[in-house]
DNA sequence: TTCAATTGCGGGAACGTTCCCGCAAAAAAA
DNA sequence: TTTTTTTGCGGGAACGTTCCCGCAATTGAA
């Protein structure tokens, strides 16, 4: 309990300058009417007390509002992993909103790519200050990023990214990188002659670039190592989840020792569960409710994960920093490669991840 | 940017409740001097208006300045694990310091104890309003936490923690289930009758409480998976690191096929470079610059890490939330575990962990 | 009964900014 | 030259709090 000591607030720089708080202020946020003599001397006043604004002031005073817009999938019981990000982006909010800024969520169906632009064209009428978006439809989003753009307002991607954007930062995965360390795990459990099962839940797969880097990721770790085995892919589209057991069954024989699924595994996991799991080593992502049980009573041997929770915080505070405290933003962000298992899951449970 | 819209501040309740700002600020802190009827009419209004005082102006307002004060261990060239928890508590103190809060950082010798119990008495003669500190010296820190208590002052334990005190809250390691994981990854690579080396860098592992704990975590996972193999301890002190080299090369033989070190394994690995790796898994703690190398190059397959960084992040915010928000803390807050390979290492560098 | 102490409350400056308004001096236009 | 416009700057209210000071009314002590 001591009193404030430092009092290099503008008021000092206008006493040493002999001009008013004003005029300090004009300098500062170049809001012009300053002869240029009197800019240089507060600026270097400035430099020599090493003057940092005082933001709680700043935000007290102004009357500014900044609105943030998100757009991002809806999450459903199907597929939950939407939940996260959107809880990270709500922890940000929390934190800023004292600060005066807003986040309004928008959210668009994954199987409606109508949803999408509709959102995106809501959020434009909005005149948000900056959004934070997750590309998932590809043309779509280079459409609403060229408007943003023209719009001038800074954009940040989250979860997956486009090449070529003028996107003021991204927030995800390295998914290539996810897989590759998946084919490390996976090789530590395989044989000379193992073979190894891939499924991506997918018919298309270049609608789902994340899945095939996961597959690539992994069938490259194996080629930097010299792995003798086999390696086979199977493209399971998510409609077909009743034949699924059939599928599976079909290719899993004595020498199948892994089974990598490039998304969330709960659904293969049920069937395998019925089946049997034998030696099999079962990899997939994202640690979600439905993903949980399995890795609980061991059908699922690994789950990797990449913070969704935090990607959202990031996001958000990275356009915070960029708005408010006009600090520089890192462009590219990946977030951390979790591997999660039985014996940890539980430290990913609430915190931030 | 618009206009702000709500205005439930202070001001506002006076109105409502007809008396002056000076007699709200009073009912809200306690200040006393107000009549029962009073208080409990102004208290009414706050929760129909579900009230929430604005932290940017009671900082700005308050000519309080909160004092923090941290004491770890002084890193070194040799044990840089500590450069990591006091980058988060630089990064909390940035964000914070806005706010009117000062930490003061004070080391220790991790060889001398003496310097721990000085260092504390410092920081008690300072009376500051929060302490953050590494208990690693069991009774000293038993001591200083009676004493914190005494003088009311919270304290929180980062790093490691102590049974029975009175800490506000715990930011650290769940040393045993990191252990218990580093046993599973380990029994991927191991067959029927392989053998696993544990090796302790300590004599006296009484004094190494995490290293009794991540090898009970292993031995226990061997247990409950049913491993047939050998595992063996070696209680190797720091000081016998010239006679490393024979020590570990007498241990290994054909069957050794994972080397588990329960601390930093940097040492262990150059010795295991001029040996020869063979088929063995090597395992140790904590992504620091000396193990890196080895991380890189090969030697060492797994590093487990809990988020230094992280630890003393949010140990500071954790301070500053109970002292400054008056919000609720978790006592216990364990670390995820994470796995670093040569494959993802490059995403916990220089990000927050 | 008188005087002191206590209780209950209001006024208002201060925190470090933002930003509107006003005004003299200088420059440009007439 | 006179009038208008522009430039350069200062004054000061406001943001939502904290907290000191002052003062009337009530209570207590003598």
């Amino acid at each position: 309990m001591i009193e404030k000591s430092e009092k290099t607030g503008i008021t000092e720089i206008a006493r040493l300058a002999k001009v008013s708080k004003a005029t300090v202020d004009r300098v500062l946020y170049n809001r012009g009417r300053v002869s240029e003599d009197t800019r240089e001397k507060i600026l270097n006043i400035c430099k020599d007390l090493n003057y940092q604004p005082n933001i709680l002031a700043q935000r007290l005073a102004s009357d500014k509002v900044y609105k943030f817009a998100v757009l991002i999938p809806k999450y459903s019981r199907d597929n939950p992993y939407w939940k996260y990000p959107l809880k990270g982006i709500e922890n940000a909010e929390e934190e800023i909103e004292n600060y005066g800024v807003t986040i309004k969520k928008y959210f668009y169906d994954l199987k409606d790519i109508h949803s999408f632009r509709k959102e995106s064209l809501q959020i434009l009428t909005s005149k948000p200050d900056g959004i934070v978006f997750a590309p998932e439809f590809k043309r779509e989003s280079k459409e609403f990023s060229k408007k943003c753009a023209h719009n001038k307002i800074p954009y940040i991607y989250i979860d997956s990214t486009l090449p070529k954007q003028h996107n003021l930062s991204y927030f995800g995965q390295n998914t290539y990188q996810g897989g590759y360390l998946a084919g490390k795990l996976m090789s530590l459990h395989l044989k000379r002659y193992s073979e190894v099962i891939i499924l991506n839940f997918a018919n298309e797969l270049e609608n789902y670039p994340h899945f095939m880097d996961r597959e690539k990721g992994m069938r490259d770790y194996f080629a930097h190592n010299n792995f003798h085995g086999k390696i086979t892919t199977l493209n399971i589209s998510p409609d077909q989840e009743i034949e699924l057991k059939e599928l599976i069954k079909g290719k899993i024989h004595h020498r199948t020792r892994g089974l990598f699924i490039t998304s969330s595994a709960h659904k293969v996991a049920r069937q395998i569960q019925k089946i049997g799991k034998g030696r099999l080593l079962i990899q997939g992502y994202d640690l979600t409710t439905p993903n949980l049980k399995y890795l609980e009573n061991g059908i699922i041997d690994f789950l990797i994960c990449q913070k969704p929770v935090t990607q959202g915080y990031l996001a958000i505070n990275a356009l915070f920093d960029h708005l408010v405290q006009k600090k520089e933003i890192q462009k590219e962000n990946f977030m951390p490669i979790e591997i999660i298992t039985k014996e940890n899951y539980q430290y990913y449970l609430d915190s931030n991840n």
